[in-house]
Parts: C-alpha cells; structure tokens; sequence
DNA sequence: CTAAGTGCAAATAATTTGCAACATG
DNA sequence: CATGTTGCAAATTATTTGCACTTAG
C-alpha cells in the first residue's frame, strides 16, 4: 500500500461523520499538502470497489464518502442543509415493499431523502402563521 | 407572461417523465433557439417558488425537474442508470416513522432511493455465481 | 417609460482525464 | 526494471452570475 492510499484510509478512519471529497482532501493535506484531490477521487474509487467505502448523494451537495460497514441512510433537511444519519434498518419495510412491488433492491446504505428537520419544519410553520408575508 | 417562460411552460406540459435542465432546454431550443441555459434554469427557480415545478435528485445525475400536482418518488437503478416513478404513497408509512423518530418531515415527491431494478438484480446474481471473476 | 426579464460570456464547483514523473514490489 | 500510482494541469459537466440590452405592462 501507498503513502497516498495510507493518508486517506487514515483520514476515512478517523472522521466519525461522512465526508466529501472535498472535505476529505482537505484533511489528507492538512498532513500530506501534496496529495492531490485526483488521487483522493481515484483511490476512493478504488475503494469503492474492494468495498471498503460507500458513498451517498445527499441532495445537490457534493457526494459523500464512509466507511463501508456501518450501513445507515440520510435525512437531509431541505430547510438549512444539515443532514443527519440513522440506522439503515428504518428502511426495512420499504425495501421489502420495493422489492415486492417493483423488484427493486433498495440500497439502505446509499439512501439519502429530503425533507424538513423539526427546527425548519416549525420555522415554516410559523411563517405561514405571520401574517408578513 | 414572457416568450421564453410560456416555451419552457411548454415543455414540461408536454414531457410526460421528469427532464434535466440540459434536456429540457434542447427541447425549448428545437422551437426558440435564441433561449439560453442561463434563462431556463432562473425560469425553473422561479416555478418552484410559485410550486409550479417541483425538482428531485437522481445519484449523481443533474437534477431533474417536473410540473407539481403529480406527486411521485424515484427508484434509480445504479446498475443501469434508470430511474423509474412510483407513487409517493408508498413512503408514507416511512414519512410516519421518520416523523415519530426524528421530528423529520419526508418531502415524499423529492424522494429518490437507489438500488438495483430487476434486471441488473439478476445479472447481479449471475456474476456472482459465474465463476469467471 | 421603467422595472423585470433575457442572452451571452465568463465564473464556479465537483469531478474526470491525459500524461509524464515516480515509487513499489 | 515493469507496472501500477501519483501530481499537475487541462478538460468536462452542471449550474450560477455579471452585465448590457430588450421587452412587457
């Protein structure tokens, strides 16, 4: 194994949240400035391959990167952007009715939906009370 | 009502399946040559903040976009790269839970889960049990 | 008229690719 | 030493923005 691949398994390990590429290539510089953001895509690609990293489209945001191991799904908040994991066993239902239905095999780990957190949600709310607007 | 936004108005009354903003503009393109990308995407942020127009995320692709009223979830093979519509009704058992759980609100006609669709399923399985790989 | 809307070209952002230099086994 | 890896710069794709010009009301 490389020097680049070590950097950016280290890096992978060591964040407890999903990254970016970006973000990712942000922290493998922070040691090693000269590892480029190509390297970072293609050894994640690699990864990807030999499944030891996942990745899910949260939104339009840019793709994010995990450990591949501790499946989960995304909630996305529309509102301010956060997104937050949980387990990937909340999906179990709609993937038996997906697969059931459409013969469609739902990725739990890959899954990422929109929508609004509580904090968003009641801010809407309360703007659709305001008589401002 | 300007020319350009009744030709782009125009186009999604008469896509059935949800367009990127690339193959939407083709479409205006082939009748007004002269609207540009640029106008096409501010006429479509200006329909969803009159929800005329609601957009979805498919994996990595562009984002695509389609007239509201028909609410419906997508299904994107990342085998194969097709994304299919199913009725948004069918996420409302996981919209409940969400709710329950985590105060989170499913925006159910911004859903896009990936998977595998039947076919790429059994090539799937068939790779696996070839044992040429 | 006058503000809103538009075309075009340039700017971003995320990602991919070509290629020559390099490191590893 | 042969091959797989890398860094860098340039190319791509999707989208946004600045700005001068046009058009609808």
């Amino acid at each position: 194994m490389t020097a680049a691949k070590r950097a950016i398994a280290d890096a992978l390990v060591a964040s407890a949240i999903d990254l970016a590429a970006d973000e990712l290539t942000r922290r493998v510089q922070s040691t090693r400035p000269e590892i480029s953001p190509s390297t970072v895509y293609r050894v994640l690609d690699e990864f990807e391959e030999l499944a030891i990293v996942e990745h899910a489209h949260l939104g339009h945001g840019a793709t994010v990167y995990h450990l591949a191991g501790v499946p989960h799904g995304h909630l996305v908040c529309t509102g301010c952007g956060l997104s937050f994991e949980v387990p990937a066993e909340l999906f179990d239902p709609l993937a038996r009715d997906l697969l059931e239905r459409y013969g469609f095999t739902l990725d739990r780990h890959h899954v990422a939906v929109a929508g609004l957190c509580e904090r968003c949600r009641a801010r809407d709310q309360d703007r659709r009370a305001d008589p401002s607007h």
